[in-house]
RNA sequence: GGGCUCUUAGCUCAGCUGGAUAGAGCACCUCCCUUCUAAGGAGGCGGUCAAAGGUUCGAAUCCUUUAGGGCUCACCA
């Protein structure tokens, strides 16, 4: 029981033998720093079932408690609000629950539910990953790791968009006007050797467009005749028929561009437990359609076409077969989420996906209910706001995209840079030196995307790149660092845990076991929220406070007081275990030094 | 035009279910490296929480209206 709880017990008792009320909760926050003591009681709340003065009230519930409970030592009424201080006994009974749990916050998988799945990232085969896909993938995977350390079963999926017109632009164009390069002749990453052709079937398109205007074509005309993309079409017919030739290529291309991905996924630390690929769930649904109709969900139009009537709900009228009775990206995803159900123990999934598809996933949840699926409460849009540039928005027309591959390369450069300016990292092979150039510019890159509450959109300026000073990745791993350089330096052995007794603990020790405390109940909030920038925050918070204590305690390592230096090194001990589970939630990996 | 969403310090962002005098970092100014890692710490400057109403003991937080930004309203995905 964490020291809220027993407060908030305590005060029940409290109130019930003083005015015989019996309250549900009890309002319990930190106390202000300039106040004094640890923790305030809330009495506004108490008063819808209690009449009279706040402080009145305060003051009997506060001095009944310092006469029947050891938990608190002093207490303090001002209006509202009942500070009391909490005893060390109580505080250190407390640290050493913490201590005793070797996965503080994490919850033990218990199989008993079904799984979650977790869906992100979700490319497209025809370019390569981006920034918007790095945020993206980033928030998915934390949360995904979150919701994992709540004790559920997760299932890390992607579906990836490797049919359809786009795919077959940069097929045509590197057949019609490449020579055959491949991924091993022109040393070029997949993903990116197919996307140069993407842009390069634009360009073509573009030329074709100008001579048919310049023919006397109008606009609308010469971009629907132009041979390229006549050609592309074509080639997404024969593709659809299965022409062995078309697929050959498809399936060559697709798998450079896999592969490319892969090396992508690898350096940003993420990974999938399943796959799904469109070209296998495009068609899934349609049956669903059918079932629909029977059970009047959705109606048919004359022309064939199939409609479900949201407008009762505040919605539109949504499509769900085309008349020639082919499907709509809305069908696939009714069929994709009904076999992912079927294949996986799981009752839940995450879509993490861009804000702009906030109305898609509004309706799609809203049919799959209205279809009678159990599950489908159980859907949630792990919406994210855009990443904007400094210069605006990202756009591939105009060349202001941010590579992901590039992107990470130069977050690891700016480390590297930094760290030699300052002469860090000095004793350390060059090897070393590189894995951690890497892990910092990583973490600067991870810490600044999911500190941001998901569904804001965010501002990402490159030429300055990350900062590692402050609320930063960085900052927090070289706390880690320099928490583990203490503990190394003083041959603390974790494993000869004892707690001392009957300490004066400062009211710097208290900031930082309070913080700790914390913890597991903010892992319960990011997972409901789903939102990793709780956690990030909350290790910030946490490295600021301890960083604060060890600059103004006496040098631990000197602490004269054996039980005082051995307490505080267990504190030191907890803090970095905690550090670094909480960045593993984040995906954020810490160094043992830097 | 309809719907959704955002607006907090010069800049980038916190602020958990309403709680005390709104918090960090960057930038700017003062201090602190013979000190377990100065990628650090202590302090200063900086706010009409977009605006106006309302709800109540109490509102950045909830409701309404307004202004401004973003997204979205395809037989595209």
């Amino acid at each position: 029981m964490t020291l809220f709880q027993q407060l908030e017990n305590a005060t029940k008792d409290a109130v019930k033998s003083i005015f015989s009320v019996e309250l549900e909760n009890v309002e319990i926050t930190l106390t202000r720093k300039d106040q004094n003591g640890d923790l305030t009681i809330m009495v506004f709340p108490m008063l819808r079932h209690i009449k009279g003065n706040p402080a009145v009230i305060g003051q009997q519930i506060g001095t009944h408690l310092l006469e029947n409970s050891s938990l608190i030592t002093n207490i303090e009424v001002i209006k509202g609000f009942l500070n009391v201080k909490v005893s060390s006994t109580a505080f250190l009974t407390d640290f050493n629950r913490i201590l005793s749990d070797q996965n503080y916050g994490i919850k033990e998988q218990d199989g008993k539910q079904p799984g979650v799945m977790v869906e992100y990232s979700s490319p497209n085969t025809n370019k390569p990953l981006h920034l918007g896909h790095v945020r993206n993938n980033l928030l998915g995977y934390s949360v995904a790791n979150i919701i994992k350390a709540t004790g559920r079963k997760v299932n890390k999926t992607q579906i990836i968009n490797d049919r359809g017109i786009h795919i077959c632009k940069s097929m045509l164009a590197w057949e019609r006007y490449g020579n055959g390069e491949t991924p091993e002749s022109t040393g070029l990453k997949g993903d990116k050797l197919v996307g140069n052709y993407y842009v390069k079937f634009d360009q073509e398109y573009k030329k074709e467009i100008a001579t048919l205007i310049s023919d006397g074509k109008t606009e609308d005309e010469a971009k629907k005749e132009a041979s390229s993309l006549i050609a592309a079409q074509e080639m997404l017919q024969k593709w659809e028929q299965g022409d062995a030739d078309v697929v050959a290529l498809w399936e060559k291309m697709n798998g450079w561009v896999y592969k490319g991905f892969e090396t992508t996924y690898k350096n940003l630390g993420v990974d999938f437990d399943s796959l799904y690929y469109e070209s296998n769930t495009y068609l899934l649904g349609k049956d669903v359609v059918q079932q629909g109709l029977d059970k009047g969900v959705f109606e048919k139009d004359p022309d064939g076409s199939v409609w479900i009537d949201l407008t009762e709900d505040g919605l539109d009228r949504k499509i769900v077969l085309r008349s020639d009775g082919t499907a709509v990206y809305m069908t696939q995803d009714i069929g994709t989420a009904i076999q992912r159900v079927k294949d996986h123990d799981i009752n839940s999934m995450v879509y993490t996906v861009g804000n702009e598809q906030d109305y898609h996933f509004k309706v799609l949840f809203l049919i799959l209910q209205k279809l009678g699926f159990d599950w489908a409460e159980n859907l949630y849009h792990l919406s994210y706001g855009m990443v904007e540039l400094p210069s605006g928005k990202m756009k591939s027309r105009e060349g202001t995209v941010v590579d992901a591959d590039e992107l990470m390369e130069e977050m690891t450069a700016t480390a590297k840079a930094i760290a030699q300016e300052q002469g860090k990292l000095e004793g350390l092979s060059e090897t070393e030196k590189e894995e951690l150039y890497k892990l910092i510019g990583l973490g600067a890159l991870k810490y600044f995307m999911l500190k941001v509450d998901p569904k804001r959109s965010m501002m990402f300026d490159p030429k300055e790149s990350v900062d590692f000073q402050g609320n930063t990745g960085p900052f927090i791993q070289y706390t880690h660092a320099r928490i583990k350089s203490i503990l190394h330096k003083t041959n603390f052995d974790s494993n000869q845990l004892q707690s001392a007794t009957n300490l004066e603990l400062t009211d710097k020790d208290t900031a930082v076991i309070m913080c700790l405390q914390q913890y597991p109940e903010m892992i319960q909030n990011a997972a409901d929220k789903y939102s990793p920038a709780l956690i990030a925050n909350y290790v910030y918070e946490l490295v600021k406070e301890f960083n604060s204590f060890y600059q103004n305690v006496p040098k631990i390592v000197e602490e004269e007081n054996a039980d005082l230096k051995q307490f505080r090194l267990l504190l030191c001990y907890k803090t970095s275990a905690v550090v670094k589970s909480a960045c593993a939630l984040l995906g954020i990996e810490v160094p043992e030094q830097m």
